[in-house]
DNA sequence: ATAAAATTTAACCAAATGGTTGAACCTTTT
DNA sequence: AAAAGGTTCAACCATTTGGTTAAATTTTAT
């Protein structure tokens, strides 16, 4: 690991490391210490348990990620713009993280509560605005009404399926690891313009 | 745990459903044992390890679940028919077994090797079917061209997304339990439209 | 009915793993 | 420079956990 930084900063960094490859369970604190370079002791000197060390790189991770997603989202400007734009720099950041949705998801499957609170306000704000956005746009008519949720899904799912099942769909239809990043490109222009339509098209719900 | 079941059906039952739920890690074999109402001993009786246990539920599930999904995509008929029943049965399946996508991925993402052999021929020839009819489908002009990995992920995405982020969604967006329900009936109707608009909309790629 | 084989159980065992401790080692303060 | 406080480490400890064993019980074959 890095010299001259920080043991905090390097234990957090390797614990991300690991905790996201590996999940909670999977993770073991001697790994984490490998990884950082430093004597597992540290690990409890600096964070009392793994448990208390996991929750701050769970949060962290949350508090991190998600004002990213929601922010581009919530922001003022025009749908198509912010969806354009929501692809492009969600697509960047899972290529960078594939482990992340597995990661999130699957913590927060063992343990639903534990979310709200940690994203809470910031991300509310995100989502009602998102909201606003959707129900005048359709009163508008420039889109036809649909829900939040809905919207959320499909631009989502859309973006991670790709990079979480990477291990999935290389072997199954035969993908080079170039052939695979030509295919997440691909998906840059063709998940926008396949959200547009899904917001545009009035047969949809028809 | 039923009785008059074979002991070995028990066992399965109760490690499938331990698994799936908590992965390989964080499966722990006495709650297996617990579950499937035995004794610890059972366990290596019937399946030697826990690893061996854990292939063989994995590979099951496995083997159950591609044929199924690929199946459908696979078989001869209309592809508007085909992605609307594939729709309709895949979110039925995901609706009974949240957890199942976060495990096959979570699991292979750990060990992308062990996919081929276990899905192989099956699945590869209802892969080799669907590129066919894309292929030929595109060449009548009735769809747009079209990459099997891009179609898959696409309507695989729109399809899992909303199960297995649900403990994602239902605090984000409010919704109650009979709302998201709702909404997973919404998917049935607007993923297969939007799916149909994305093979023949050429804007699309434009 | 009885011997043999298969099944089930409780008690154990060894390895892995999260966590602790006390001494050594810096760095800062006075 | 020496005391004090913070940091690091190797060795150790307790619990958990996958796995074993030998005896007991049930089932099957003769």
């Amino acid at each position: 690991m890095t010299k001259d930084v920080s043991t905090e900063k390097k234990i957090l960094e390797a614990a991300r490391h690991v905790f996201v490859q590996q999940g909670m369970k999977g993770a073991r604190m001697q790994e984490i210490a490998d990884v950082a370079g430093i004597n597992k002791a540290m690990l409890h000197y600096y964070f009392r348990s793994k448990e208390a060390l996991f929750e701050r790189v769970f949060t962290e991770t949350l508090q991190v990620n998600a004002p990213v997603l929601f922010g581009i989202l919530g922001k003022q400007a025009p749908l198509k713009e912010k969806v354009g734009e929501f692809v492009e720099h969600y697509l960047e950041i899972l290529r960078k993280n594939p482990f992340m949705p597995l990661f999130l998801l699957g913590e927060l499957s063992q343990n639903p509560d534990k979310l709200m609170g940690k994203i809470g306000p910031q991300v509310g704000m995100a989502a009602a605005g998102l909201r606003n956005q959707l129900k005048m746009e359709a009163e508008k008519g420039t889109i036809r009404p649909i829900e939040p949720v809905d919207f959320m899904s499909t631009i989502m799912g859309l973006c991670i399926f790709p990079v979480m099942a990477k291990p999935l769909l290389k072997p199954l239809f035969g993908l080079t690891e170039p052939a695979y990043e030509e295919f997440l490109n691909r998906r840059k222009k063709e998940v926008p313009s396949l959200v547009w339509h899904y917001l545009t098209d009035q047969s949809i719900t028809d």
